[in-house]
DNA sequence: CGCCTTTGACCCGCGC
DNA sequence: GCGCGGGTCAAAGGCG
């Protein structure tokens, strides 16, 4: 129905009928029958309009409120009126109608419009976070980048394990010697892992239990590392970018509400599963819960949970493994990571698999941190769409705060030195009140053209092996991105 | 007709 | 070994 331009003031919806019977007539007119009736009614909607542009609107308000109206006349008028409004009754009740209809009719555009606007907000509100997510991976990378030279520079503050790869040394203490490994193999899987006919990724036993190689331990450790996002919602599903089926639904023990099940179908053999259900004590809380890494691209979107789940799977990697010691280091790291939020996220011990939760529903804004000059202000309220956008922050500073709390992180006049443009630029993000152009010049200037923000190398997407041929019998699996964004 | 959801069956791990 | 619960599969049906 876009036919209509759709225009902006309202006149025109009483206009246009008139001009529409009045071609019509002329038109019909070649019909005795018809003329009639024509013309009988053409009069009346021809004083209706003549009522309409002569009188005020205080007309307009007389007729929506007819009935209520005449009783009150009638109550107060004088007898000329009522005798006068009962001989044109008719015609009254045929205006008010007429003008029920045109009213209903403009309620109704209002309405279709008011939707394709929130539509649009939304839209632009995705966008703005995505920008975000872009910038904030960007400071990680950058981050990562730093890290490594430092690594260089510095190695009495590390460790480096037999791979080069750098481990945190107070996770390394604490007895955690395959995170390291665990971390390498959970960021690039892909990398010459044609193991023995492993079985598939989600049939992973259970950590501890038989002697795989540490590959493998990685690789269920990060298959069941898990996020969970507690959020208020109507929705049935938090809206995170990715495009999703359901595989199934149980009534899980303890909770009236079934949980869901569901995968990631944007490409073939995405290990990433979710389950969404509803909290037993409060059914407006939407528990959703993530697990594994994408393995293919993401729409800017996505990559916010995608970066998300990654960051919080290789936090727990870095400070919970299943011993005691690890999950007591992975609360230690939730109260230490997430200093100002102690409430909001929680890494759960008792849990069968290492779980980050994140309970989005206590604080009216509870993203919007005490931070050092590297961290982002959300200026948006707590909806789902926010949520999502909002993670990848969130575990990013925890990223960024482990890597600087264990020693890795240079020193912070060295890395604002160095980041000099980025620091002001997220400056700008954070005091600037028209923060989509803060954001969009942000990303020009730190961008420069040069990257693109749909490479999925540039989030935290591990490489889980395009050529993994999911053994989990998934092969209904549709690739088509029709519907990327619901 | 293809994709998606539903839903019962099945598998697996764990505790008793 | 058995039952329970969580997780997944896959056939069937619905929907656009």
């Amino acid at each position: 129905m876009e036919d209509q331009p759709s225009p902006p003031p309202p006149p025109p919806t009483i206009q246009f009928p008139v001009n529409l019977m009045k071609d019509k007539r002329k038109v019909i007119d070649e019909m005795d029958f018809f003329s009639d009736k024509k013309d009988g009614g053409a009069t009346a909607e021809e004083a209706n309009t003549a009522v309409h542009f002569s009188e005020p609107n205080s007309m307009l308000n007389f007729n929506v409120n007819t009935g209520l109206h005449l009783l009150t006349a009638a109550n107060t008028g004088s007898d000329q009126s009522i005798m006068e409004e009962g001989v044109s009754s008719n015609s009254e009740g045929k205006r008010a109608k007429s003008e029920l209809v045109v009213l209903q009719a403009e309620l109704e555009r209002m309405n279709s419009e008011n939707r394709g606007l929130r539509e649009s907000l939304n839209q632009a509100t995705n966008n703005i976070n995505n920008l975000q997510m872009h910038l904030m991976t960007l400071m990680q990378q950058q981050q990562q980048q730093q890290q490594q030279q430092s690594d260089h520079d510095s190695e009495d503050h590390k460790n480096v394990n037999g791979n080069g790869l750098m481990v945190p040394r107070q996770f390394m203490d604490l007895g955690l010697a395959a995170v390291g490994e665990a971390d390498e193999a959970s960021l690039s899987t892909s990398e010459g892992r044609s193991d023995q006919d492993q079985s598939p990724e989600n049939k992973v036993p259970k950590l501890g239990h038989s002697p795989k190689s540490a590959d493998q331990t990685a690789d269920a450790t990060m298959r069941k590392a898990r996020v969970s996002v507690r959020a208020r919602s109507e929705a049935p599903m938090i809206t995170d970018g990715c495009q999703w089926r359901k595989y199934g639904q149980k009534m899980a023990k303890g909770n009236p509400c079934p949980r869901a099940y569901y995968r990631c179908t944007m490409a073939a053999g995405c290990p990433v599963r979710k389950q969404v259900q509803r909290c037993a004590e409060d059914k407006t809380i939407l528990i959703t819960t993530y697990e594994g890494n994408h393995n293919h691209p993401l729409p800017p979107a996505a990559m916010a949970m995608a970066s998300t789940t990654s960051s919080a799977a290789r936090m727990l990697l870095s400070g919970s493994m299943p011993s005691a010691d690890g999950l007591m280091n992975s609360n230690f790291l939730a109260r230490t990571l997430l200093p100002c939020s102690s409430s909001m996220a929680t890494i759960s011990a008792s849990a069968p698999f290492p779980t980050v939760t994140l309970d989005l529903t206590q604080s009216p804004n509870p993203l919007q941190f005490p931070r050092p000059s590297n961290q982002f202000p959300m200026p948006f309220g707590n909806t789902p769409q926010n949520i999502a956008a909002a993670l990848p922050q969130i575990f990013g500073q925890a990223l960024y705060n482990q890597s600087k709390f264990s020693g890795l992180q240079m020193s912070q006049d060295m890395h604002q030195g160095q980041n000099s443009q980025l620091s002001d630029t997220v400056n700008a993000l954070a005091t600037n009140p028209n923060f989509t152009a803060a954001l969009a010049a942000a990303i020009t200037s730190l961008i420069g053209g040069g990257s693109s923000p749909n490479n999925g190398s540039d989030n935290n997407n591990t490489d889980v092996g395009t050529t993994t041929s999911n053994g989990s019998g998934n092969h209904k699996l549709n690739s088509s991105p029709s519907k990327l964004w619901n």
